[in-house]
DNA sequence: GCCAACGTTGGC
DNA sequence: GCCAACGTTGGC
């Protein structure tokens, strides 16, 4: 199964919101870079939640989620479903994935504005040895 | 609050 | 079709 990692500002939907809804449709992304990631997802992928900058935190990955449609279009916008899963153990913040330089040319350090991509399979282990996932 | 990155818009 | 201006996003 592939991992793939969504922000949210949890200002707006937050990981407990997810938590407490179960599932929804994810339907924020009106990125065309994004959509064509969102497409490429499947039934059971596995999604890291990520939240953004907010004015009582830095940006942290916080949960792992899981695809549970094919993805579709509504309303001219690529969307998919996502259900909760869990916790991460511990949040895992950008600036430590920056500090490793181990994920440099990942996306979520390149490239700050993209809010959907794909995760090399190297960051789930990564994520693992420090016993967050 | 600031600013860099970057997507979009509109004039030419 | 190019590009400057502008708005938005997200990290700091």
């Amino acid at each position: 199964m592939a991992f793939f990692l969504v922000k949210a500002d949890p200002e707006r939907y937050s990981f407990e919101n997810l938590e407490r809804n179960k599932n929804d449709t994810w339907d924020w992304v009106d990125n065309h870079q994004a959509w064509r990631v969102i497409q490429s997802m499947r039934p059971g992928d596995n999604v890291l939640f990520y939240h953004t900058t907010t004015s009582r935190s830095e940006p942290v990955i916080v949960g792992l989620a899981c695809v549970t449609s094919e993805p579709r279009q509504e309303s001219g916008k690529w969307v998919f479903d996502i259900a909760f899963e869990r916790h991460l153990s511990h949040p895992v913040s950008l600036r430590e994935i920056k500090e490793s330089h181990l994920f440099d040319n990942w996306a979520l350090v390149r490239q700050a504005r993209l809010s959907t991509m794909n995760v090399p399979d190297e960051f789930i282990g990564w994520l693992k040895e420090r016993g967050a996932l």
